[in-house]
DNA sequence: AGCCAATGGGTTATAGAGTAACATATCTGA
DNA sequence: TCAGATATGTTACTCTATAACCCATTGGCT
């Protein structure tokens, strides 16, 4: 049983984009916190690839983008927010930043992360969040969150190298 | 079932030292690399105790250990080794590096973090490492290295709460 | 022994990631 | 419309990590 995810797939990706934007305006409106033009477009520029991105990249494209040349802190404080809001993950070894698929939905943080390509595919695997859970109280640990992350070759570059 | 960790109790804890350091150097040894001094002496800084050091930490511990003031490149390339020879592990979620109590035994990089004590403590659960393994698989991806990190409270923190 | 190639470590400078502190602007509701 | 809260701009800085270059040590080898 295998199935390519989206991400390494050729796929509609403004659809991805469009579904994302779409899903964040919603929660956000029905949570009232507001998704901001900045907030907003820093989400549509993560949302470009299934690549995760560095802050310091992401300044540099709002710079190209439209001329709004911003500093650190502006950047991070919108990434802040986007993170409190469950509308992107944080991958920590490689200090980048993604969207999420599926805000709104409780979950927790499990990505493969191709080493070739560059994308991180975001897992839904509820069985696995529960064994990990399982294995922390087996040791009476109480989890808060959870950060898996895999890295190695997507299916598509495996097959590349062959 | 539930067992205390030996990182979140108190425990004799030269024997983790001593223990550890024994096996670096067998290992070392038997792989025809060498431990330095300087490694040896970062490795033994960072298994003072079970919480994860930064670079910049220890840096600071060399230099008042001993008198010994070394630059960062210096110390990254000291952990740059323990990390390749499996010594030691990185936790990205806090740019720190800790001990490993099982060098040698391949096995992947699996950890319990306490925000209150700081304290990290390595899985061994084989069963886990599969069911990842099995889950990327089912996606066509390959898997090279896997690195969960889950954060909260451990079992003594958890208990002073209450 | 004496040489030399390889490895390890020292030094300086800089890149990359993230935050503190404070000023300004913009929304929102009474 | 005014006040308080929220959001953004700005400057400066801290922390983390690496590049590039040089010197010292080590461990074979003849």
């Amino acid at each position: 049983m295998e199935h390519t995810p989206i991400a390494c797939s050729h796929h509609d990706h403004d659809h991805c984009i469009h579904d994302a934007l779409a899903a964040a305006r919603d929660l956000c409106l029905s949570r009232g916190v507001r998704l901001t033009d900045l907030r907003l477009q820093v989400l549509e520029l993560i949302w470009q690839n299934h690549k995760p991105l560095g802050a310091y990249t992401l300044m540099e494209m709002l710079a190209k983008a439209n001329t709004r040349r911003v500093a650190p802190p502006t950047v991070y404080r919108a990434l802040d927010f986007l993170l409190e809001q469950g509308l992107i993950h944080r991958i920590n070894v490689l200090n980048a930043f993604i969207g999420c698929p599926s805000p709104g939905t409780k979950h927790q943080s499990h990505f493969l992360i191709c080493r070739a390509c560059g994308v991180a595919i975001e897992l839904d695997e509820p069985a696995l969040s529960q064994q990990i859970l399982q294995v922390a109280k087996d040791t009476g640990f109480t989890v808060e969150t959870q950060a898996l992350e895999v890295s190695g070759l997507c299916g598509n570059c495996a097959g590349a190298d062959a």
